[in-house]
RNA sequence: GCGGAUGUGGUGAAAUUGGUAGACACGCUAGACUUAGGAUCUAGUGCCGAGAGGUGUGCGGGUUCGAGUCCCUCCAUCCGCACCA
């Protein structure tokens, strides 16, 4: 068997094995599905990629990776796997490149989208690219925008708490106009002034103010709401896209707005989709985060009335236990009634005050927190129960889209309000009295925690006790109500852009309608320039032409980048229908997604819209169930490592990392791929740019230049970049997707490295090598021995085991053990390389497919292989090798029958002349021992 | 400030139920072979110590026969939220 190898050994070239199978499955459709499979249907399915100009890099890759691994092992096991792939191809990085360089962005989204394709086809994934979608297609966003005419025609009844037709609140309004209290009931979703009003006034009302009355009741409106607008991106943001008051994209300021926006009202299912959550396996910090976003807080209502004045001003407040201690009452600025409160001798000081507060940008807002600005309307409102009068304040420590924009400051009890009246030495009224000592000189009691005094009914009682009688009081009393506040604001949905969705709706007497949906899709215009209007209006305010019916005037903002993606995963199932978003039955058959992979950087925008949009459509009929994501993982980032030499300063002379201490240096970023292991290629150094080219080098004693090192966030100006196709170059797909695992878990951040990846690329060669043991493919028919089979049902055992709690890194840990024991047992039977190959194949697909032919199956037929099973037979042991300790310590090993009882045990340990030694003629006090696992005297 | 995550060799990490800490891999050291190749193989490699041995999972304490794992306190790093009433 073995024989003198005179000629050369066959070895591993994955180069010619990945790109021919990559062939083979492309032009056999191994991997497309449908649903006429009798298998139980599993979907997996990745956040789908924007196609940047750059390209993929290796950290794009990752959870791409895992989620095909994890599809290729549910293939195998049984199951009828979709795993889909497509492009969220709107966005303003294509369109700023638009601007630029006058090339229409659907030229360079589309040249993108054919080099993300490119790079992803060499990773050996087995998405069904016949299913492919691209948001920006028109089949595509032709469904975008249906749904976007459903939300408009829907509103959200509160009392089936789900959405419903706005016809059907049209019959209603039309029988029994709109009453005081059906207004109240959905106060929660809705920010609106609306006047109760008769079924005979709705009759008298024109269309106009019809129109504007349920304006305030669609799920998609145009509403005046104060934004994020962003003059250098000339664009409105969503609250996701704003981080510390500068746009994600950019980073330029951010100020808020009052505008006519497009909206959708995702405060009505507030919520559900706080509800939902406890439901979802997805990772804690994301339902943390959401949890967060959402902010449900539970209090109540309560309205000061106005002295001297008609009306109240209504508060929101989660301790109205501490309703006593209120010693004045502070609006927002932006508060609608600011202006007409106050007095005149403090109107000056007053708009001076408005006026300021609103030309602070958020961000300066936000930057200076502790700076306590305010100022007195001249106002008083009588309190609700005393009846005592209570100033009424300005401050900008009040916000105007937080609960009614206005609160009842109760200083002795709430930390903000303890500073502003400290300031402003406005009374502070201490109405708990705490457990424990404090001093209210000094700052608040805001626990929840105490008994109430100087509440007069509400005297004795526990903090907790006071809140619900006073919550009932006050609605007893007609003075407030029970409410429940989100931190969610509705979001702004549409973008004074040119590269998304138009927004199927034109204006007919200054009123929005949508068009019909016979006439979807809405196409996109071409314009000639990408630029707003000389007056202002978005780019698509430049299409000639473009009208509803030649005559009326469409909208011309476009829907914000989340819109597409919020739905995208339905069309996956039914990706070319064009009668609908996607076939009932075929919604049916897949149902929502099995796994989802993708980075926890969503959690508050596509995580949030997806949940809300799939619980509207559930409503509305089109999908039956109510989340779409059932589980998560979060993939890592994939930070860069940098790489650097350190320049002697004012010379042309650079220092080695392990003698720059001696010199002043100054580092400079080198280019990773001139770098291997830390030492730099100096040749390619000088090459690299023409201001080296004559510089000289101080070695270490190895006559090497060794580089420092950083980790960072990958990007092109730090040279270390590392994009996947120049190690499939090197080391092939499958090192590279093993690798790519190997670094550690999934969900875990961690630098690049590419030092490792020989170590992974030996395991293949390794493995290859079982089946080549003298040079060329070889197997043998003969039974294995047990030690071969323990070794390979071990494998089996773990790689199963590892691949149900989603640990990639231990799976090819395991890989290897076997692979090592393997070479070391020797014998390269058919028997155990057979399952082993069918094991390894979701890691490592290509060259598993080639031994997989060699072993004599038909090509292609590996993916449908069973996957291995264990037999628990071959994995009984009948001896243990038993850790020794003394005091919990380990001493000495002491390998025993498991057939043996404690008492048999104890026997031979005390027998042994090891413990005789390690006892020091002492008695052991205990003797523990664990039949299987330990032996540990205690001395 | 609130909430969450993480902390283990020179490096990436493993330890699934409280039971041999550092598997696997990189790197490093020494050696073998070779048509110097980024090939292959052998041995070693947590730290201190010549050795016996001691010591070791961010710090300090606790529970336990036994703690990386459970409990308490603190520290550091990262992420999210943040005048949210």
């Amino acid at each position: 068997m073995y024989l003198c190898p005179l000629i050369a050994p066959m070895e591993y070239r994955f180069q010619d094995i990945e790109k021919k199978w990559q062939h083979f499955w492309h032009s056999n459709q191994t991997y497309r599905v449908d649903e006429h499979s009798t298998n139980p249907p599993y979907y997996v399915l990745d956040m789908f990629p924007y196609p940047s100009g750059a390209g993929l890099h290796v950290g794009h890759p990752l959870g791409y990776i895992a989620s095909d691994i994890f599809a290729r092992y549910k293939k195998h096991t049984g199951f009828n796997v979709l795993h889909p792939m497509g492009f969220d191809s709107f966005g303003l990085p294509a369109e700023q490149y638009a601007i630029q360089t006058g090339q229409h962005p659907a030229k360079t989204t589309k040249e993108n989208i054919a080099r993300y394709r490119d790079q992803l086809d060499k990773l050996g994934f087995n998405y069904d690219w016949s299913r492919e979608i691209q948001t920006s297609s028109p089949s595509y966003y032709k469904w975008t925008q249906w749904i976007f005419i459903q939300l408009f025609n829907s509103w959200f009844n509160p009392k089936t708490n789900k959405a419903e037709p706005i016809d059907q609140l049209i019959q209603y309004l039309q029988a029994h106009g709109l009453s005081a209290e059906f207004l109240a009931s959905i106060s929660g979703g809705m920010d609106t002034e609306l006047e109760p009003f008769t079924a005979v006034e709705w009759g008298a009302f024109t269309e106009g103010v019809k129109q504007s009355v349920l304006m305030n009741f669609r799920l998609a409106y145009l509403g005046e709401s104060f934004v994020n607008w962003c003059p250098e991106l000339g664009t409105v943001l969503a609250n996701d896209e704003v981080v510390n008051g500068l746009s994600e994209r950019g980073g330029y300021p951010v100020e808020r707005k009052l505008l006519k926006q497009w909206s959708m009202r995702i405060t009505a299912y507030a919520q559900r989709l706080l509800e939902g959550l406890d439901a979802l396996d997805w990772p804690e910090s994301i339902k943390d985060t959401q949890r967060n976003w959402i902010g449900r807080s539970e209090g109540a209502s309560v309205r000061f009335p106005l002295i001297n004045h008609e009306g109240w001003i209504e508060v929101f407040t989660t301790r109205p236990d501490t309703l006593y201690g209120v010693s004045f009452v502070t609006l927002a600025p932006e508060h609608e009634w600011v202006s007409s409160l106050c007095s005149v001798e403090q109107k000056a000081e007053v708009e001076a005050y408005v006026a300021k507060s609103k030309h602070r940008s958020e961000r300066e807002r936000m930057a200076d927190v502790n700076t306590i600005s305010g100022v007195f309307t001249g106002s008083y409102v009588a309190h609700p129960f005393t009846h005592e009068p209570i100033p009424v304040w300005v401050g900008d420590y009040v916000l105007v889209g937080y609960g009614t924009g206005a609160v009842m400051a109760v200083p002795a009890h709430d930390e903000r309000d303890f500073k502003f009246a400290t300031h402003f030495f406005l009374p502070i009224k201490q109405v708990i009295q705490p457990q424990q000592p404090h001093d209210f000189s000094l700052g608040a009691w805001t626990e929840k925690a105490g008994t109430l005094i100087n509440s007069e009914a509400l005297n004795g009682l526990s903090v907790y006790d006071a809140i619900q009688k006073m919550t009932d009081n006050i609605a007893h009393e007609g003075f407030g109500s029970k409410r429940i506040n989100y931190r969610l604001r509705n979001a702004v949905f549409g973008r004074q852009r040119y590269w998304g969705e138009p927004i199927p709706v034109y204006f007919k007497d200054d009123i929005p309608y949508v068009i019909p949906t016979e006439t979807l899709p809405l196409n996109l215009p071409e314009v000639d320039k990408y630029l707003p209007t000389e007056d202002g209006d978005p780019p698509l305010g430049r299409a000639v032409h473009w009208k509803f019916e030649d005559f009326y005037e469409y909208e011309k903002s476009t829907m914000p980048g989340w819109a597409g993606s919020s739905w995208y995963y339905l069309r996956y199932l039914d990706p070319t229908n064009e009668n609908m978003l996607a076939a009932p039955d075929k919604i049916a058959y897949w149902r929502n997604v099995d796994l989802y992979m993708g980075g926890a950087e969503h959690a508050t925008g596509h995580l949030l819209y997806a949940r809300f949009w799939c619980k509207f459509l559930k409503d509305i009929g089109i999908v039956p169930f109510d989340e779409p994501f059932k589980k998560m993982i979060n993939q890592g980032m994939i930070l860069g490592r940098s790489s650097f030499v350190y320049r002697v300063v004012g010379e042309s002379t650079f220092v080695s990392a392990g003698l720059k201490e001696s010199y002043r240096t100054t580092p400079i970023h080198v280019d990773i791929s001139l770098v291997s292991n830390d030492r730099l290629n100096i040749e390619g150094f000088k090459a690299w740019r023409t201001e080296f080219e004559n510089a000289t080098f101080i070695l270490e004693p190895t006559g090497e230049y060794l580089c420092g090192y950083e980790v960072e966030k990958m990007s092109k100006s730090k040279y270390n970049v590392q994009t996947p196709d120049e190690l499939v170059e090197r080391f092939g797909a499958d090192t590279l997707r093993m690798y790519e695992m190997f670094l550690g878990p999934v969900e875990q951040s961690k630098p690049w490295d590419t030092k490792g990846i020989t170590g992974v690329h030996g395991f293949l060669k390794k493995f290859w090598r079982l089946f080549h043991p003298s040079g060329t493919f070889e197997v043998n028919d003969a039974t294995p021995s047990l030690e071969h089979y323990k070794i390979l049902h071990k494998t089996i055992r773990k790689i199963r085991e590892d691949l149900d709690r989603f640990s990639f890194n231990t799976g090819v840990s395991n890989f290897m053990i076997c692979v090592n024991e393997l070479t070391e047992a020797k014998g390269n039977y058919r028997e155990i390389l057979e399952p082993l190959t069918v094991l390894l194949a979701p890691y490592a697909p290509h060259i598993t497919e080639e031994l997989w032919a060699l072993l004599g199956h038909e090509p292609g037929s590996l993916y449908n292989a069973p996957y291995p099973t264990v037999n628990p037979a071959y994995l009984v042991e009948s001896q243990h090798e038993y850790p020794v300790s003394i005091n919990g310590r380990m001493r000495f090993k002491m390998t025993l029958s498991l057939s043996l009882t404690k008492e048999e045990i104890e026997t031979v340990v005390m027998s042994e002349s090891q413990t005789i030694k390690w006892l020091e003629g002492k008695d052991p006090k205990k003797i523990i021992i664990v039949p299987g696992k330990i032996v540990n005297l205690v001395i």
